[in-house]
DNA sequence: AAAAGACCACT
DNA sequence: AGTGGTCTTTT
């Protein structure tokens, strides 16, 4: 569900509950989001009397260093994970996978409804096996080289975690309108002044939703509640486009909804 | 390397 | 029907 700017957003939220008390208790249940070869009581056994050193953030992923761990506590959220910072016994959360009960009175739990996130136990130097460089940490010649082989079409290409890590179907989306390229175009067909100008469109973007990320909640999330879609092209089929007024057309790629501008992002070939 | 399907459980 | 993400399997 989140793209690399709401893990971010989550991730600061965590930080100070996280790291300033140690583990006293750990509840859950096995099977997902659990990975298949980690338990409850294993993560009991590792965690109990532990104290979060750092949490870090690479594309979409977290990795959780605890004292004296020998692993890494792993966590992506797959489209539904969330967290939950509970300061004393609220209602019950919804969908609770995984409650780390703190010596300060405060609980850290994670959510998943639809399961389809992941929590492992990795060793330190494997918490970002598999993926890319972080999307927001890299320049566009960065992007721009790991793209050189892709015949993919670009959408697609930009989903792809090993090459450049973070971008989900909003934002690549929202970059590729915001840098006028057609999402069927090859990857490796972008000269370098359009990956220029799709990799500051995306950081542009996902910097946007950080910042309103303000006092209290969630933009995607309050997005949800108060139905305000705050992006420019993404789910607004049928709508104007901002930019030109030609209507936003949406077609699947990598099975995806992808959602462009026919006049703004022109198919290759019919460029002006 | 790329496409398709699987997974999951909701709105 | 629709879903913002990954895995694995097939071509």
């Amino acid at each position: 569900m989140p793209e690399l700017p709401e893990v971010e957003i989550w991730r600061r939220r965590i930080w100070p509950t996280l790291s300033t008390a140690t583990v006293i208790d750990v509840h859950g249940s096995s099977g997902p989001p659990l990975a298949p070869d980690l338990s409850i009581s294993d993560l009991r056994g590792a965690l109990i009397g532990r104290q979060c050193m750092r949490v870090d953030r690479r594309g979409k992923r977290l990795a959780l260093q605890f004292t004296e761990a020998e692993r890494t506590l792993v966590i992506q959220l797959g489209m539904t994970g969330r967290f939950h910072v509970e300061s004393s016994h609220g209602p019950e959360v919804r969908f609770e996978r995984l409650r780390l009960e703190l010596s300060h009175g405060a609980a850290l739990v994670y959510a998943d409804a639809r399961r389809i996130g992941r929590l492992s136990w990795v060793p330190h130097g494997e918490a970002f096996q598999g993926l890319g460089a972080d999307a927001l940490a890299t320049e566009s010649d960065e992007w721009s080289k790991r793209f050189t082989e892709s015949r993919s079409p670009i959408k697609v290409a930009l989903l792809d975690q090993e090459r450049v890590a973070g971008v989900g179907n909003i934002y690549a989306c929202e970059g590729l309108h915001a840098a006028g390229i057609h999402p069927k175009r090859a990857a490796r067909t972008l000269t370098p002044a359009e990956w220029t100008h799709l990799a500051r469109a995306i950081q542009a973007s996902m910097q946007q939703t950080l910042s309103r990320d303000g006092a209290g909640s969630l933009l995607y999330l309050s997005a949800k509640e108060t139905n305000v879609n705050p992006f420019v092209v993404y789910g607004r089929a049928g709508e104007p486009c901002p930019t030109c007024g030609v209507t936003i057309c949406r077609d699947i790629l990598g099975g995806r909804g992808t959602f462009f501008c026919p006049a703004c992002q022109p198919e290759a070939g019919t460029v002006a």
